[in-house]
DNA sequence: TTGAAAGCGCTAACAC
DNA sequence: GTGTTAGCGCTTTCAA
């Protein structure tokens, strides 16, 4: 059937030895003899049977990415910048979905990565500890993005200063009153530390933080909608409205469609995520560098299988605090558009 | 190191083909032995080799994805259609992002893919012929969404009814300058289908098509806004406008509001997609049902790979014209919203 | 620098 | 119903 590694050494009058290791560019092969190898190769349109190479070495020259999901504009940007560096490295990438982190079966059972993949990205919102604990456990080199994990690369923003950003911003504009849409009542670290961030700048600034101006969006566009509507139903509403998530603004700026009041104009909003469609709303967001942080896990996970340093895309990019040199942390900014303008000029 | 079969064959007293035999669920096997032979592997904690199993019966139980993006709204949500299924199969999804089809280098070598899938799904856009001939030239089963191709099932929406559809509904309200904005001056058969679509519904109205009032977008968000603008200096702007996808309307919107004008009120518009923000901007929209094209294209796939019919997914969901067994066709449907409406309300 | 040969761990005939 | 055995095609010592 299909060309084998013999038919090319008996073509080349070599070995198959000689022919595995001139095709792999290992040392100690005589110039001459690699060039007639790969020729002869060439001709034949000889290609290495990855099984066969797999069960010898013991390496597959895969990655496996573990994603909740895949078709969400945050995972989906992840997944492209993971995709562009494994291709660069040659590495295949596969993908699993696993859905919601509360509600779904969980990772594949780690035994499915066993064998099949030489290391894992691991991408999250919600910390979700036996499951990540799990897959942990056949001792795959990881990287994981999203959540911090001892011993392990993870890539991520400070959540905490990304929240003060967003929220000061809005109490330089002169609001007062400023309400917050998390995600979920049960808080992940994430979460935590964009909620810490809102309260450090309010009380930075000489407000309270008023707790029935707070509602949860679930991190979705319906969930916005419906916490933005609850705050309006407010007696005493707020002026501003900072939201953990672009997703949860989006759904915001529905609710304020609804009741005819204009985002901006009557009520400034801004959140936290760059979405691509945020400029399209005109929707004031710190963003992140998420194609980045896909690309630097990447990044990350190669310098540990491979055992040398991180490339380029990591060291370039990311802010290392010394003394943890796992902890990857990539930098936001704030970009404000037509969501938050100043006080003065909102009512004109 | 790793448990081997030999070591499960060992613990439960039979041989390796036994063993084998039984974990696979193949017939022939004593049903007390099958069970022993479970329960030790579970004990043991044993997970087949993919590597030796790969190599021993030619079969990789992966399927690879080639698609030109990941980060974008259409081709994650395909991505995601496909990965439901073939987990569902227990098939790995191996993802190839390869960029735009017009200025990346293309499809990975097909000499990668050999040995290392057993199928191939091919995402495009435009027609791309030299790269899915090359495709094919390795004699994968393949199937194809959004091109249709002799002998390789593949789906796609009736590109020229959605277009219909939605000029048909603006020239309903009462439009007769009806404006398109379509993909490139150099049509795919999808692009030319949707223009097709759009003259068949103005002639059928008695309305002469304006060249004047088509306008270019590239599919993007930016040569939509641009292509609106475009068609608002005209001497005589259209009062209607069909857009060929969701992104590209949004551009148009965005253009709309830059210059002060209200779509649905005064300009209406109606493009293809379903795009999920659509709804969030009051967008008129033919939907495609994206994820079913997914799941549908792996369904088929899965048939022609484990030599079975199609299973539930496509049956149920497409429909196959009589006579061409591989040309899958899925429903489209109308979805209005605020950016159509009636010509009497809309100065209202 | 090159070759010989022993696996890598499993599957699939074939025999019993 | 179960065991024997010969590979699958490559990598990797170990010698030469």
């Amino acid at each position: 059937m299909s060309i084998t590694i013999r038919d090319v050494a008996d073509a080349a009058g070599v070995s198959t030895a000689t022919v595995s290791r001139a095709l792999r560019g290992l040392p100690h092969v005589d110039p001459e003899t690699r060039e007639r190898v790969r020729r002869v190769a060439a001709e034949l349109d000889y290609v290495v049977s990855p099984s066969a190479s797999r069960l010898a070495s013991g390496r597959t020259g895969t990655v496996a990415v573990i994603t909740p999901f895949i078709d969400r504009w945050f995972f989906s940007t992840v997944l492209s910048g993971i995709s562009d560096v494994l291709q660069e490295n040659d590495v295949d990438l596969l993908v699993y979905e696993v859905g919601d982190p509360g509600t779904s079966p969980g990772l594949p059972a780690e035994r499915r990565l066993r064998g099949r993949v030489d290391g894992v990205i691991v991408v999250t919102l919600p910390t979700d500890a036996p499951r990540i604990a799990d897959m942990l456990g056949i001792g795959l080199p990881a990287s994981f993005i999203g959540v911090r994990w001892p011993g392990v690369p993870s890539v991520c923003i400070d959540d905490a200063a990304a929240g003060r950003m967003a929220t000061q911003h809005l109490i330089n504009l002169g609001h007062e009153r400023i309400g917050i849409i998390s995600g979920r009542p049960q808080a992940s670290t994430s979460q935590a530390n964009r909620a810490l961030g809102y309260v450090t700048a309010m009380e930075g600034a000489g407000l309270a933080p008023d707790p029935s101006l707070e509602a949860f969006g679930y991190f979705t566009v319906a969930g916005g909608e419906s916490a933005m509507t609850s705050l309006l139903s407010q007696p005493n509403p707020p002026t501003a409205v900072f939201a953990m998530s672009d997703d949860m603004a989006f759904g915001a700026i529905r609710a304020l469609q609804r009741h005819g009041i204009r985002p901006g104009a009557d009520i400034a909003i801004a959140s936290i995520d760059g979405h691509e469609l945020a400029e399209l709303l005109d929707l004031t967001t710190v963003g992140q560098p998420v194609a980045q942080m896909g690309r630097v896990a990447a990044d990350a996970l190669l310098a540990r299988m491979l055992g040398r340093e991180a490339g380029e895309t990591s060291r370039s990019v990311a802010t290392t605090p010394p003394g943890s040199p796992y902890e990857i942390t990539v930098p936001t900014t704030l970009i404000v558009r037509g969501s938050t303008v100043p006080i003065d000029r909102a009512t004109a």
